[in-house]
Formats: structure tokens, sequence, C-alpha cells
DNA sequence: TGTTAGCACTCAGGTCAAACGAGTGCTAAC
DNA sequence: GTTAGCACTCGTTTGACCTGAGTGCTAACA
């Protein structure tokens, strides 16, 4: 037991020098730096069966040893240690949850180039609008010009989407007010999915003029519905790892970070709430198999989640990540009590 | 005169080939593909002359000669010869404008992919909306929650800008839609730069609550009136240009692409209508000292501005993506003639 | 039995000189 | 004015060599 605990010991040793400096281990390096009661010939016999065990590779015989994505995944469960922030990383990460910035885009802006000013990693920010648990609260269509309004939709957490609509045929803004009032009445409490499905079962009953309207706004908002953001910071940070000093392999990962599709799978972690850490070959992409991403999702009190990747090689500092991915966890709840406050 | 002459081809024909390659171009070279009746000799006389001239550079004493950026200047100004576009291209640069999808954000979106994928450079795409030049149409007050409304203004060119107001007390939507239509009448008209002025001025002569309504209104809409967007695509196209193999300098480019500021303020070519090119240095920033920038604008028919900008080396293929700008501004108008058709 | 010292061995990376070759500039002849 | 020829330059490639960090194994030690 005492050595299966040495073992352990020399193994998380090697992780987090690695870490540090990107270099194979030797056994010597640890002896001197970490395990200064045993002699480098010791650390030797426990690499090599940390080897046999799958936790460490070598990338050739006379080069230190590196961790396996193996060894990553046992440190991220069960070796990491939390790592307490500066206090002006809090502060640069409360900062994003300023208050006077209410506007999605700009909060997900900020946060990411925040998590990747702080963490020197790729930050992805995303935000999406869960239709299935909203619920209609009420609705208005602003006329825009002659045959064009935009069809605003809030629902009772007070999420707020706009579309425009092309209308067949002008309609006098009074009569678009009555017919906004009569829908909102008519529709409160319906689920937002079951929106377009409610529009047309009121049409039935109506007249030719508003069932044809009532049809339109029920073809429109399927479509447009989808007000997803997805902002990514600090895409130049992945260039300063020696991981990525070979371009053809920073050349594919940027090129990832660019197809907004790849980008949305991995960020979809199936709803979890908790953080998620998929390294290398776990995240399901080749070319992000010399990659970690770091996932967190959070409900905010308009109903919207917000999902944060991070993406770096798989050498992270997890540790660091988790650490600032709570404290962004912590500003959001903050965040909520202070408005609830201002509510009072 | 005819020494001139040939001069200037065998310049053309350097800067073609380097273009092409990447790789400084010696006399043999040209004499072989470009001018088969003149020896290398007397090409290496001739690029003696242009080195003195100061259109070429030499890297060293036995590697060929490469453009200076005097030498690329000359060419975009009077060597440039239009290419014609191969019918994919324009197809692809078509489908961007197509009707269906009217969101800003949208267009912007798949105009940077296809420019970037068409020219395999790095594309910005700037919308803003000129505010000074906008005339009041209408707006209307959406409420969201209680005391919580939606600010919806209208142009006459039919531009919608949205923005979240916090009122100081709840108000009836009956209220809301009524203030909203006198608003509509006593605002129609207005330039919007002056719009914050008139709101002051109709609060003077009304009561109290109504005054105090006005003024929330009036205060707010500075800020989140700027609605400009601002996309970049084919970052990772920059990374395959053998100029940026060098990771460091492709991070320091990368990182000019993630700084706002600096690609605002290089997109803003001062609001000529015409089309721009800035040879390294001329685009006034350090970190694209080797770097050509081509900006576009193209004003849309609801009065936004579009600013398009093409980011590669200096020795870019300066015909073509000439000739996909143009495409782009076609693309626009066939767009606005469309429109006017369904409008009939 | 676990630990350690010692030693032979491996192998990537750095250094150095030589060979190579693409290119130039100059000169002399056409 | 053009061109062939030639000496010269200089970055790049090649291969031999050395170095040093690291390993695996063995034998001795506690």
């Amino acid at each position: 037991m005492e050595i299966l605990d040495r073992k352990y010991r020399i193994l998380q040793a090697i992780i987090d020098d690695y870490i540090l400096t990107a270099l194979p281990v030797g056994s010597r390096t640890i002896s001197r730096k970490y395990e200064q009661k045993l002699s480098s010939a010791t650390i030797r016999n426990e690499m090599s069966d940390l080897e046999d065990l799958g936790y460490l590779d070598s990338p050739h015989t006379s080069a230190g040893r590196i961790p396996s994505n193996k060894a990553y995944r046992l440190y991220v469960d069960q070796m990491l240690q939390p790592i307490p922030l500066s206090l002006e990383d809090v502060a640069y990460i409360r900062s994003c949850f300023d208050q006077r910035s209410r506007q999605i885009e700009q909060i997900s802006t900020r946060l990411a180039r925040a998590l990747s000013g702080v963490t020197h990693y790729t930050a992805a920010v995303m935000t999406r609008m869960p239709r299935e648990e909203q619920i209609f609260s009420h609705m208005q269509l602003v006329p825009v010009a002659d045959r064009r309004v935009i069809l605003i939709l809030v629902t009772e957490s007070g999420a707020v989407t706009q579309m425009p609509v092309e209308l067949d045929a002008a309609i006098d803004p009074d009569v678009l007010y009555t017919v906004s009032k009569f829908l909102s009445q008519r529709l409160a409490g319906c689920a937002m999915s079951r929106l377009h499905q409610a529009l047309l079962e009121i049409a039935e009953g109506e007249p030719e003029e508003m069932s044809k309207l009532l049809k339109t706004l029920a073809a429109q908002d399927d479509d447009n519905m989808d007000t997803g953001s997805l902002v990514v910071g600090g895409r130049s940070n992945l260039l300063s790892f020696p991981e990525y000093s070979d371009v053809e392999k920073a050349r594919n990962l940027l090129s990832v970070l660019e197809t907004k599709d790849k980008l949305v799978s991995l960020l979809n972690t199936h709803g979890e709430m908790e953080i998620t850490v998929r390294i290398g070959p776990e995240t399901g992409m080749e070319e992000l198999k010399d990659c970690s991403v770091v996932t967190a999702s959070y409900r905010m009190r308009d109903g919207r989640v917000n999902t944060i990747g991070l993406i770096g090689p798989t050498r992270m500092q997890y540790g660091r990540v988790l650490s600032v991915l709570n404290q962004v966890g912590r500003s959001i709840y903050e965040l909520f009590d202070s408005q609830d406050d201002e509510q009072k």
C-alpha cells in the first residue's frame, strides 16, 4: 500500500512537472525536485512500472517520460488540488458581470476575453435559450415598413426574442396593437415549443384576414427563433504553447475554432450543469486529439443557459482552470443576488 | 522608351512570380518563364537597375530578388489586370445575399466565410449604421417586465434598433402604446443624432410623470445605440502562408485580429466608398508591416454601411481580390434591385 | 526485499566542415 | 545593346562527430 502511495506521488510529480515545462520528465528531475529521499534509480524503477500500467509514455528511449491521457484522467479525477486565484483574477472575472451591460452579446464577449486572459487558453462562450422550457408571456408586433413588421416575443422569465416578419398585406398599426394584445392573452402560459401549433389552432376560428396573419406568424417563428450566441476569445493564446509550434497543427486547431458546428457540438455536453473535463480523444474530435476541453454550464436567471469552454493542450493547468470556472459560477450567482436586491 | 517598357514588364513578371511562389525570383526564372527573347544576363542588368530604383530588394547576394512595397504600390496602381472569377466563385458570393436571411449578423458571417473561402485570406466584415445620416421614422415601447421595456427605433430607411430600458416605475401597456404613438408623431423626420435633444425638448412641456419617462428614454439611447457588428472569418487561412510559418509572427498577427479596436480602425477608411489597398506600413500598424489590407465599403439600402477588409501577406493576389470585391458590390446591387421588384 | 550505485547503451540535438547550387556582378566579345 | 562566360557569394544540405540527458540492467547493500 505504501508503494502504491509512492507510485501515486511520483506520477503526480511527473504530471505537475510536465504541465509546467512541456518537457519529458526524467527520473533525476523527480528525485531532485520532488522526492529527495529516493534516488533516481528507484524512481526509474517506479517509472518503468507506471509505463507498464499505461500511465506514462516515452517519446523515445533516451528522453524522459510524458503522462498518457490515462494519467491525465486520473490526475483530473483524483489528484486535483484546488488552486486559489489571485485577487486580481477574481476581480477581473467579477468585472465581466458588471451591472451596466445587460446585453448578452457583450457579457459573452467580455467573459471570453477575461477567461482567455486569466487562463491563457482559448475560451468559447455559448449562450442559448432552451426553448422547450420557456413559457410565453406576451408578444408585440411593431410596424417597420408597409408590409414589414417586427415580432417581439417575451417569455415569463423575461427573455426577449425579436424577428422580422414579412406580411402579405399592409396592416394598420392600431390593428397590429389590438392583435398583439389579443394574442398575448390567448397565448399566455403556452410553452414556447408549442407556440407554432397554438397559433395555427387560434387561426382556425378566425376570419380570413386574421387567419392569414396568424399563419404567417406561425410560419416565421420556427427558423429565426434560434437566438444563441457564440463568442470565442484568445485564439492567439494557443500559438504560444510549444505543442503548436508546428504551424500545420495550429492551423488545424484554429480551423476547428472557426467551424461553428464543431464548436457547438464541443460545448453541448448534454445539459449537465456541472463542469466536464474531456481529455484528448475524449473530445471525440480528431483535430483535438492532443487538446483538452473543459466545459461548464450555468443557468442564468432569465432561463438562458451559458456554456463556457476552455480549450488548451492536454497538459492543461486543470486545477487553475477549475478554480476559474468555479469563480465564474460564483460571480453569476452574486449577480443574481444583486438583481434581487434591486427588485425589492 | 522601349527599355522603360521592358523594365516595366520584367518588374511585373517578378511580382507575378513572387506572388505565386513566395520565393525570391532569379534572373534565369524570368528569362525562361516570362521573357524568353532575353537572356538571363540582360534580365540581370535590368533587375540591378530596378533594385537601384527601389522596386526590388535582395535578401542576400545569392538569392533572387523580391518586390519592395514600392513595387507592390506600382503594381496595384498601374499593372493590375482584372482577373475573371470562376462561375463557382460568383455563385458562392451571390449566395451570401440570399433573400431568406435578412438578419445582418447572419449575412456578415456568411459573407466573411465566403470571402475567406474564395480568396484564402482573412476576411473582416463590419456593419455600422452612420447615425448622423439616419432619419427617425417611428418608435415603440414594448413591455417586458414590470419596470423593464424595450425601446424600438425605426428609421425612414427601414433600419431597426432595439434596446432595453429600465423604468423608474411600472407603466400600463396601453399607456406605453399611446406614448409610443405620440412620440412617433412628434419626432417624425427628426435626425437620429438629434433624437436625444428632441426628447428632452418635448419633456419640457409635459406633466411630471411623462417628463420623467422621456428623460429616462433620452438618457438611455446614447450608449446602446451603437449597433455595429464585426465578424472575422478565415483566420486559419493566414497560417498556411510561408510568411507566417514563424509562429511568433503568426501569433502577433492573430492577436491583432482579436483586438476589436485595431480591427475597427483598420476598416475605418474614412467614409470613402471605393476600394482601398494598403500595403505593409501603409496600414499604419507595426504588426501588419508585412501584410496588405484591402478594404471596400458598400452602402446598403437601409442606410447601413458595410465595410469589408481582406487581410493577407503583402504578396497578395491583388487582381483576384479586387475582382472578388467588385463581385460583392455587384451582388449587393442585385439584391437591391430584386427587393425593388418585390415591392412593386 | 526494497533500495541504490554503477555502467553500458540509446538517441535527439548541436556543431562543424565540406559540398552544393542558385544566384549575382563583371568583363569581354558579338 | 545583348549575351556568353566566369569568378564569386552565400544560404542550404549533408554527414560525421560529440555531447548529454536519459534509460535498463545488474550487482551490491541495508
